[in-house]
DNA sequence: TATGAATGAGAGTTCATTCAT
DNA sequence: CATGAATGAACTCTCATTCAT
């Protein structure tokens, strides 16, 4: 309802405008995520983020158009944002191999830093209804983008011949499937040890299995 | 409130009266797993849960405290059968790479017959207040029970140096993370295609490693 | 519904039937006495009343029509308990003026026997639509006779020109409201000394005036 | 909840909302005092309320917690207006006597005026669960406020030898109790008469008793 | 006659959202 | 732009009452 950008922002009043509109969305956003994490989807009260935020109730409904498009867009800025961290940590990769360990410990490190946050990334989904304006059909569509992160680098891996023949997603999955996993159950035990200390062991157990 | 079976069941009326108890309750419990399967837990009306058991709403009551004890207990009853197949499955294992084997199997088969359970079993989960008497607690009492099976066909093949020396319980996890991830993706693409011709990769996969 | 008393019950079968009503109707009215008094009227649970009777909560249906008229024959019988008392505490004045003191002392004696349940018969009312079959009119017939008692007594002693020319109703009011209101305050205030012991300063001041 | 007032509203600003949310708050206690007076505390609706004080039914809640606090603050509000017309009424009296007479005199203007209201101010009470937070509790506070007026009167007339030696609370409770008993008999014969014709009987009465 | 499982209407309360200021 | 008072739809759970056994 008023979340979009305007196409063409030319005068520098404008401009400034914009990007104090951005500050404030972030503001929000950032109040959301705390209280979310906290509280989850349906306990979490909008007049509590408002006040997070430092703003009124109201307020909210002039960056977000109701409380599901809040909720999605803060998950597709954490994908953003992992995403982002992901890619810089592989970037620096020398081969293909080397760029799924420094994947797998990025995600890690994701983890580690946003572990509240992350317990509801796995578990939580809103029941979009099927409408086209579902707010969730767009996260879908994020969290395939970094899916495939992890898809190219199998499917380079396996271009090079460092990786089996086999569909590319499935391997991708089994190595997000585990360390998902292992972040699951730290979480479900209570564990404060950083999860990147099981870098290694994921990725010696990913290529070499188990036996 | 009125779920406990008396200890003493003696008279036969009284054991008709048991057993007709516990066979209405499943009714409630099969009627609750299609609507919360379809909607999740908060968009689930009681109203609904009791009209496809065919029964008043009122009557949930009589066997059920509340909906979160009903969520609760059809995510026991769900794990129970749960574990019930993979042991079942497992029991004939001749060695333990076999047990894994039919293990991952039966885990996919008992995916691809409740898919659409399973759709909230990975992500659901009630925010349950601390307090002793949060239905959930026992819930995971029962997730570790079935986390268990996997945990323990790891070190029985530890034993037998059939697996490499690592904590079981990680071994364990890369499994069922990959297991229950490929279908998460499944879910995710709206594949029909049953889960459990996956069967040979995972194991493959898990064994050998993907290089 | 099924709580009248027919009309000649001859035989002496019928007799014994009759008789067996009416004492498991008074098993009934006691459980009623003792889990309205502690409750009041909105916090009473029909099935409360059935346990601590010892029947079934249909039962109670089988003597009373609901659960107003359950309360309201209380009333009726508790009223009924009083107007006897008094009126037998009453009965072997030697003269008017006695007779009123021993009105005043039997009325304390019974609200020092049925603190718990004067507790709700000052206050309590259920709201009577103005219908017909307002079960609350018959409690408001019965009160009537237990004030005219009051009203009689002071009328005598009227005749007798022991008792100024007033209103009898007002008179008897003014020595109602004042017993009344000791014992109310006696029980707002928590005491448990019993209320015969005012008698005396009652009637004192009742009959003298406060100067 | 939301039914203090800030300790320093310094703005006109501030004082000018302050006083605007009081005026909404009496609205709906007007509102509460009708319905309350007509049906009784169980019988009625928050929703009448809210719709008799021209408000939606969730604006209510902004002003007070649930039903038995509004329930509370309507008698609290009340007792506070006896008090004070008791009080104001009471003022001018040349002595004791003349000021326990305007103090009869103006408890049944009070009752002539809130007839409706009075019905159930003897009658009905809400049952307290022992908590602090019992909005009940603070009636009872109140009540004694009102209380103490009459036992004022009552205790400076002792003084002045006008009144007898006996615990001052006993007689105001007599004269409490004869002014409400008159005020119950009016209301159970539906009788609209003034009760304030019938102060100087009651105070004749009280002074100099009834033989 | 007694039972007690089933009924189902009913109401208090919350909270996302709006809109006049 | 920001506000926050007002809205009112929506939903769980209770419990008096019934009736088949």
């Amino acid at each position: 309802m008023a979340t979009q950008t305007k196409a063409k922002p030319a005068s520098p009043a404008a401009l400034r405008k914009e990007r104090d509109r951005h500050l404030r969305r972030n503001d929000i956003l950032a109040a959301a995520e705390r209280v979310f994490a906290e509280k989850g989807f349906h306990e979490t009260r909008m007049e509590q983020i408002a006040q997070e935020a430092g703003y009124a109730a109201g307020t909210i409904y002039l960056y977000f158009a109701d409380k599901e498009t809040l909720y999605a867009a803060l998950f597709i800025h954490k994908i953003e944002e992992m995403v982002a961290h992901v890619e810089a940590e592989t970037a620096p990769a020398t081969d293909p191999l080397d760029g799924l360990r420094r994947a797998v410990r990025a995600q890690f490190e994701f983890h580690d830093q946003n572990s509240a946050f992350f317990n509801h990334f796995v578990r939580q989904r809103l029941h979009g209804s099927p409408g086209k304006d579902d707010p969730w059909s767009e996260v879908v569509l994020h969290y395939r983008r970094h899916f495939n992160v992890l898809v190219n680098l199998v499917e380079r891996a396996q271009k090079r011949k460092l990786l089996r023949k086999a569909p590319s997603h499935l391997l991708a999955s089994a190595l997000l499937g585990f360390i998902i996993q292992i972040a699951r159950g730290a979480q479900r035990e209570g564990k404060s040890t950083p999860l990147v200390g099981h870098t290694d062991f994921v990725c010696d157990l990913f290529l070499n299995g188990a036996t």
